[in-house]
DNA sequence: GCCAAATTTAGCTGAACGGCAAAATATGGC
DNA sequence: GCCATATTTTGCCGTTCAGCTAAATTTGGC
């Protein structure tokens, strides 16, 4: 896959990711709480059952938004914020009225 | 509506609007040609049919991303680079590490 | 008024999505 | 090894979404 390429399905497996409310709600949480927290804790906080979660963490895996590592038997997820600002801001920079050319930031998706 | 209900529905609008490859090409395209086109511009540029194209920008309209305006038998759409700013960018601002509590800056969706 | 052009609406179809319950898969403690 | 706990995977179902073609709507020019 070429560098542009990759960075295409960056910023689509990003924003399909950011589409639903779930998904972005669980960010947040994350965020507020630290940036860390495990499977159980998240799904605990949120009105769908637990399959959904996972799966929605899934997506959010997927897309980079978050880093998962075990730690016994639970999982901690972790916010990769670093992610969120490049691939998503990143994007939106385009539009920027005075963008400056930097090497890079040309039209994405 | 309440007023944290609206920004909720207006976070989700443009997040879902901004989920599809074809309307984030279809603002950026407006961006980099002035920021306002004809539907039969914009359609011209696309690969879909014309009737998928308008019903994206009805999507688009819909998040408040673009205006449309009536010019005779055309239809000029012009992007609204604030509304995307604000609800878009305001959303990412969240994450900031250091998030000055400006009132009005709290969890969102 | 009538025709052609610009665009949208209607109606259909197949694929993708989100939800759940039930089953499966680790893993740690005894 | 066996049980309980933490989490994911599987299978299923109803809804939403994106694409298409064909029909409808609106508007300008004659």
């Amino acid at each position: 896959m070429s560098d542009s390429e990759r960075k295409l399905a960056d910023i689509d497996a990003v924003f399909s990711a950011l589409a639903h409310a779930s998904r972005r709600h669980i960010l947040l949480v994350l965020h507020f709480r630290g940036g860390e927290m495990t499977a159980g804790e998240i799904a605990a906080r949120f009105g769908c059952s637990w399959p959904t979660t996972t799966r929605h963490l899934k997506v959010l895996l997927a897309a980079g938004l978050v880093l998962q590592q075990q730690s016994g038997r639970q999982r901690l997820y972790r916010l990769d914020r670093k992610r969120l600002d490049q691939v998503a801001a990143g994007w939106l920079k385009s539009f920027k009225p005075a963008t400056r050319t930097d090497p890079g930031s040309m039209p994405p998706a």
